[in-house]
DNA sequence: TCATAAATGATGTGCGTACCTCAAATCAAG
DNA sequence: CTTGATTTGAGGTACGCACATCATTTATGA
């Protein structure tokens, strides 16, 4: 016999089809026995929904979408192919994906799509954003109309997002840390540090775990202060330049956030690629090319598809009300070099 | 309106329900100049079909096989546990997965297990078995039989497998190569390295890969002839004892097989843990305490889950004649360190 | 005990697709 | 133009479930 259906409970049970449905989808109008005595029969026989068959009936569409910082970065475009691509896979069977830009320094952005969002019924929100007040009020208000929001790349954990999709920054430092350490080998130098803005958590995040493994195993090493990039085109190039005409002794440098780009740029202008080991986040086509070339020694990453597949079936699975399978949604941190590189 | 369905091509297209429906599953019996006119319309409404009302309309049932070797590995272990867990998950919606035991030396029980394949109608098999003669023959008599067989963490190149589930061992040896080149810095000294058997292709492979990229890359290192622990209990401590007191300036060991627990045995027994760069391949329990405690540098792995699912997903594609998403199918090469442990 | 309310049963329809049968239309070849 | 084969149409049933309606049974309280 295959898997039990709502007519095996209800011969199960002793009741007709009809009490098992409202039982099932807890209609009113049963009798605490008689629920138990379905339940009963559902536990016997181990039944469970057929979601899809529910969802057909149900005529159930869902509608999610992904907030997303306005820009251009490597990574960002990663995540809109991936988006792309998951929206057309089954991974988006009966539901919708939208991607909604928005500014984060804008409040009126915010607002508009706060009400894009509630207006528009949608079931879902996957948000990646810095932790801001704002942006915490704003899961709050989502979620008080009902809506399920997980948190993408950058947790806002003290908002009440249903699950957060990403890696933990800290320990993507740390490893970080580690490999830039244990590459370096016994030399003693410094180590540059660039980030987009030190009072982005990630940035924080990132950095808190690479210098305290530097400090804690690498007696040898220093870290530099934090060479601040602020998303603009040329200043992560001026500064890293700056930076490596003051300290001659630069021996690794860590681009916790964007700008590697300017900044291999700047070692190769001065021929030290390949002497100054590098030590990057996330893998993107330029990341990849730079690592090929042997400019970049490490490059630490999360799997930009799994994550947008991760949300996605998080999103599915709390709508639905289903469990997740942890050990699937665990994003892992990676670490990509040249020899391991797809 | 909603999305198209099968109703409204039949009208765009001009033709009826049932011809739509022998376009649409391929059914002989259409004139090409129909077929055309009836994917014109596809196209043009954009229609795509609605997986999850296929499947319940087809009351498909798959029914998939594991074929994994006999043993209790640690990574043995870990693949059966994702394969439980894989088997209740969604992932297994509408499809059996059962593991069948199988030992590799006995051709009797390679007939037996090739008889119950075909005997049950199994539509196909996930098989994880050294490279022989013997194995591309079973796998050829299955494919014949029109079953779908995809090879798994070994792959069977020269058979008529499906698709290959795993990694490309070339490149994870020369991975673990260039992790302990580097994490050795500029010391000189030899590696020792402990395979299961050398003729098992694995083995082959990633020994090939680490001696390329040492040979290559770092002069000052040295590895050694195999020392083969052959799947035995206590054979692999003391092959490497052996090793060890012949050579004295032994500074890395790489672990391309099983047998780390004896090695990282020998090497706490005699002080020289974190003393001695380790580097092994897949993560289990054991490997994991092993970062932990820090007796262990690196682990090349994979994902067993990542494996176990992907596998099923494909299994199932391709009995579907449905394309696979080639990003999610892609194993990867992960290096795992302490800092970056899950 | 009877009226009334509450609980339950019986039955039907529809979701989007697969698959089957049989009749009708169309086609190719003689 | 006829014959036989091929192609197409029309329609039904099923999958597992949701949801609705109405009839019937059972419990409740006066």
């Amino acid at each position: 016999m295959g898997k039990p259906t709502v007519h095996d409970i209800a011969k199960e049970a002793g009741v007709s089809l009809a009490t098992v449905d409202r039982v099932l989808n807890a209609r009113p109008g049963v009798r605490g026995k008689t629920v138990e005595k379905v339940q009963k029969a559902i536990g016997s026989l181990g039944y469970v929904r057929d979601i899809s068959a529910a969802n057909l009936a149900r005529q159930r569409q869902y509608r999610f979408a992904f907030l997303l910082p306005e820009g251009q970065s490597q990574f960002l475009q990663e995540i809109r192919r991936a988006i792309a691509e998951a929206a057309v896979s089954n991974i988006a069977d009966r539901s919708e994906m939208r991607v909604i830009n928005v500014s984060l320094q804008d409040p009126l952005s915010m607002m508009r799509v706060q009400q894009e969002i509630l207006e528009k019924n949608i079931d879902g929100v996957a948000i990646m954003a810095n932790e801001t007040p704002t942006v915490r009020d704003m899961i709050m208000r989502i979620k008080q109309a009902g809506r399920i929001v997980v948190t993408l790349v950058t947790d806002q954990p003290k908002s009440e997002r249903d699950h957060f999709v990403g890696v933990d920054n800290v320990a993507s430092g740390r490893t970080a840390g580690v490999l830039m350490g244990r590459f370096l080998g016994q030399r003693e130098g410094k180590i540059a540090v660039v980030v987009n803005s030190t009072n982005e958590r990630d940035m924080a995040e990132r950095r808190l775990g690479f210098d305290a493994v530097i400090a804690r195993d690498f007696p040898l090493l220093a870290t530099l202060p934090s060479l601040e990039g602020r998303g603009e085109q040329d200043l992560p190039a001026e500064i890293t330049r700056a930076c490596l005409d003051r300290h001659p002794d630069v021996i690794g440098l860590y681009c916790a956030g964007a700008g590697l780009r300017s900044v291999t740029k700047v070692l190769e202008e001065r021929s030290m690629a390949g002497r100054v080991t590098v030590v990057g986040h996330e893998l993107t086509p330029l990341s990849r090319e730079a690592l090929q070339r042997g400019v970049v020694d490490v490059i630490i990453t999360q799997n930009v598809g799994h994550l947008i597949r991760s949300a996605a079936r998080v999103l599915r699975a709390k709508c639905d009300g289903v469990d997740i399978v942890e050990s699937q949604e665990k994003i892992r941190i990676e670490i990509v070099i040249r020899e391991n590189l797809i």
